[in-house]
DNA sequence: CTATCGGTTCAAGAGGTCTTGAACTTTTTT
DNA sequence: AAAAAAGTTCAAGACCTCTTGAACCGATAG
């Protein structure tokens, strides 16, 4: 196979922290992977996985040492973060600056997000169908065809049914798990 | 953007797929925007659509020149939608070259590309995991921490959950749609 | 056997996405 | 209110993926 089935395939350029120690890091990345394949950033699942895993309060500061972010990666990332509700920001005052921690619900959030980018898709999708279903009326191109764009854009319906699927799924798993 | 490279000589670059009908021209956009966001490339979706929509035996020059492929994208991306059973060679013995048709059951070889694909990256996931949690036990960090980290795993673990229900369930309801 | 044609491979390049960091804005401190 | 610190923005560039096309391989025709 040329592209590889196998989607994960190797990390080239590892993002890796260094004031980590290890057993953080091997898990901060492992997250980083896996939450990348389902269309985050890489640096959006590490840091969830940063918070959880220290499972306490943290600066941006602390986070983008412990991550090795950008000022403007972290920023970032964190509004994204913030924005799904994948992370909270926590009112300590006695640190500067803001502080943040995980979100425990990671996957719920995941799978909200992942609908509502998922049906913006396929709504679009569906709305080309249909216009090229319309011109090709106008074409006169035979039904035969004309169904075969009616089954495509099935299809698409058929896509939308299981990204709700996996939503629902999600949600219903992860309480019986986390 | 694309050129439309015949025979391996000289290349002007021209507009995408500039010698089909608009109506299949934006049926065949349109399904390789959706099929790109399940982790495939962009062509694979548009090589698909040309022969589903078109529905006979069409040659490599053909399918060249529909969809604007380079020679060596389209000996590629033919040889990835072979191995995935997406796309068939077809056996009619009067044409120049190879011949293919497209599957109908796009959803279930999807799913099936798609499971494999997940399978292999959530259990390297897992691998990582358990590497990082017995690194940490020789750090003797605290059972607390222990525990986020086999959660972790379990996350990873409903993940996969997750991917067999979606294999599932495009099975069945394919069969009652298309 | 040689020429031609269809198919494959892969280094180089094109095109995208993600990150950086300096300039800027907002918030906090004094 | 000024100064300092925190946060945001975005053009430039780093990084990665995908495509191209020349060189190759293997089969078939002459």
């Amino acid at each position: 196979m040329r592209s590889n089935a196998y989607g994960g395939g190797s990390s080239p350029s590892v993002p890796s922290s260094a004031n980590l120690p290890p057993w953080q890091d091997k898990a901060i990345e492992a997250v980083g992977r896996v939450i990348s394949f389902w269309g985050f950033k890489e640096n959006h699942g590490r840091i969830w996985a940063y918070l959880y895993l220290l499972n306490k309060p943290k600066t941006v500061a602390e986070i983008r040492e412990g991550l090795g972010l950008s000022k403007g990666a972290a920023s970032m990332l964190l509004q994204d973060l913030e924005n799904w509700s994948i992370v909270l920001r926590s009112v300590e005052k006695k640190a500067k600056g803001r502080q943040y921690q995980a979100n425990e619900q990671l996957m719920q959030m995941i799978s909200q997000v992942f609908k509502i980018r998922e049906s913006g898709l396929i709504q679009q999708t569906i709305d080309d169908l249909d216009a090229a279903e319309a011109l090709a009326q106008e074409d006169k191109v035979d039904p035969l065809t004309i169904k075969r764009l009616q089954k495509m854009k099935r299809l698409a319906e058929l896509m939308r049914h299981i990204l709700r699927f996996v939503g629902i799924a999600s949600k219903l798993d992860i309480n019986q798990i986390i």
